[in-house]
DNA sequence: CCCCCCCC
């Protein structure tokens, strides 16, 4: 009989040779790419044949054309369509070349379509018990009526193996007889929700195997009957979850489709012997001093050595009113970098970074601030601590024997050493193109002289707390209220307010600088302004004076903001830096040629 | 049916 005949049958054939009669790419309702193949046995041929996609580039390489003799070292069927009238797909997911089309030049004997082949019983539950590995029944989780828990385990007992469950790849909402056999790479925590259409709770996982990845959601009941059940890292069973396109606006997980539990979803942990077939979740890890030439909110894959950890801050988001936790680690690796990465919530909470761990982290958002790239934990990201992996114990190695000693590549550092990494405007720019006017300030930076410093209200007397700067009240006793600490001090520290005008070629604005710029504008100390401002004119004057029509790099954070019933287009300085004109020159030579075309490329 | 992740 032939190999296909036998493997179409549910037979676990080691590593058959067969040729490929004809490739061709599927037409899938998303740009996900996938092939299928014709191959034959020389006795039948079969077009139920798909191409795993991370063997698209054999395809690319022009390694699969027609005549080709290939090993499959590794393949796996499943029913697809409508029980009874199944058919069984083959998917294959490793192979060798063993001979390549042009060598071959032709067809090997005369196969004809399996299908018209006399049809053997091709029900699953025929299929023979080699590759099948027992569920321990005592594991199956049903929480509904006796009704399914029978269907579960006439389904499961004894007869579910890798050749009867369906590869994630295959599910969607036009089909629901299935089982997917799949390792959780991630689980949220419980999270709960109210809206105008209701409330409830929920959590989400992410499930793969070789064909793909999906995301699933249990809500409300299913939250709290699956949540403890679901581990990271484990193998289940899944069946009976209800399929929906997928919202690409919330997940970067490759696949069209995401799923919801169902009052009748099963779900069922997998005998660790039997979860061969299920890969590992795989990191494409990028050395952290890469990370500064990604894309902002580009997803990264990294691993470093928590070198030092943050407090948990908490704050209320001022948009969404909601409460938030987070804690910044800054991790360092052997390319001599090192990157903040932000956890959140529980995670933030739960994080003891006091021992320098092994952080892994996969499917973290880039985020770029006054031009350094911080990492954030986000929606789908997936964070491990002291990993079993090569990597990490390489990492370890290297710290423990003063490898972080000397970091010199901070990617995180704000005010990136003369890199100008903001993007250039101008004032009268910033203006026709309305920055500030989003939810967000805007950041921009531009070449301007300074033209006026206003010397009055350019400082006030704050609350002395290290991290209270509120205004204080003089109470005339030698006290100082602050409202804010609800407390009086004998002291106060002084804290400048300073506006001035400032131009470049194309305008003029008042900008705002406050206390760490305005001492950079200065040059002086807040309490040395404070002190002429009070005591000293004509060292005030001078003070305010010597920085006139002196020229600076200029970064601002532009933003509308409200007074009264009024918008006003604010400008805030972040940093002024005297001018690096080998930088600046740089930035001129890359706009002329950017506006002419003319000059050398870089 | 969620889908929020701030601030610098």
């Amino acid at each position: 009989m032939g190999v296909i005949a036998r493997i179409m049958h549910g037979e676990d054939v080691p590593q058959p040779v067969l040729q490929i009669l004809g490739i061709k790419r599927i037409n899938t309702n998303s740009d996900q790419e996938r092939y299928r193949l014709l191959m034959s046995d020389g006795k039948y041929y079969n077009s139920y044949a798909m191409l795993a996609s991370q063997l698209n580039e054999m395809q690319h390489k022009g390694l699969l054309t027609e005549n080709t003799i290939v090993r499959l070292d590794k393949y796996m069927t499943s029913m697809v369509g409508k029980e009874g009238s199944g058919k069984r797909v083959l998917i294959v997911t490793e192979l060798t070349v063993l001979k390549s089309g042009e060598e071959v030049k032709t067809k090997l004997g005369e196969p004809v379509t399996y299908e018209n082949a006399a049809k053997p019983e091709a029900a699953p539950k025929a299929a023979p018990a080699a590759a099948s590995a027992p569920v321990k029944k005592d594991q199956s989780y049903n929480y509904n009526n006796n009704n399914n828990n029978n269907t579960m385990n006439s389904t499961m007992n004894g007869t579910l193996n890798s050749s009867l469950t369906h590869p994630i790849a295959s599910l969607s909402p036009y089909q629901n007889k299935w089982v997917i056999k799949a390792r959780v790479t991630s689980k949220t925590a419980i999270r709960t929700w109210s809206n105008a259409r209701g409330e409830g709770k929920l959590f989400s996982m992410d499930l793969m195997d070789e064909s793909g990845e999906i995301r699933a959601t249990a809500f409300k009941e299913q939250c709290d009957k699956f949540y403890d059940l679901i581990e990271v890292d484990n193998v289940y069973f899944f069946s009976k979850c209800q399929l929906k396109p997928a919202n690409k606006q919330y997940s970067q997980l490759k696949n069209d489709y995401e799923m919801t539990f169902t009052g009748e979803t099963m779900v069922q942990l997998c005998d660790d012997a039997d979860d061969g077939g299920i890969p590992e979740i795989k990191f494409d890890l990028v050395p952290i001093s890469q990370v500064a030439s990604m894309e902002n909110k580009a997803a990264v894959d990294t691993i470093g050595i928590c070198k030092d950890v943050g407090e948990v801050q908490t704050f209320t988001s001022r948009t969404t009113n909601k409460e938030f936790k987070k804690r910044e680690l800054t991790l360092v690796d052997m390319s001599n970098a090192a990157i903040n990465l932000t956890l959140w919530g529980d995670e933030a909470v739960n994080f003891d970074g006091h021992v320098q761990p092994v952080i892994l982290v996969k499917g973290s958002r880039i985020n770029e601030f006054n031009g350094g790239k911080s990492l954030s934990m986000g929606g789908g990201s997936i964070l491990k601590i002291n990993p079993d992996i090569p990597e990490a114990h390489k990492l370890r190695g290297w710290f423990d024997n003063g490898g972080g000693d000397n970091i010199s590549n901070l990617v995180s550092a704000r005010t990136g050493g003369g890199s100008f990494s903001t993007d250039w405007v101008t004032l009268k720019d910033a203006r026709i193109r309305n920055l500030g006017s989003g939810d967000k300030p805007d950041y921009f930076q531009c070449k301007a002289v300074v033209h006026i410093v206003k010397q009055e209200n350019a400082f006030y007397k704050s609350c002395p707390q290290t991290e209270c700067n509120k205004k204080v009240v003089d109470e005339g006793n030698g006290q100082y209220r602050c409202e804010r600490c609800n407390a009086a001090y004998p002291n106060f520290k002084y804290r400048l307010l300073i506006n001035m005008s400032i131009g470049d070629w194309t305008s003029n604005r008042w900008v705002t600088c406050f206390n760490e710029a305005g001492e950079q504008l200065l040059k002086h100390t807040a309490q040395e302004v404070g002190e002429a401002l009070e005591n000293d004119p004509t060292s005030a004057e001078k003070m305010f004076g010597d920085i006139n029509f002196s020229s600076f790099i200029f970064k601002l954070r532009c933003k509308n903001e409200m007074y009264g019933d009024m918008t006003r287009n604010k400008l805030t300085v972040q940093s002024m830096t005297p001018i690096n004109y080998k930088e600046y020159n740089k930035h001129l030579i890359k706009e002329l040629k950017e506006m002419t075309g003319i000059g050398p490329a870089n």
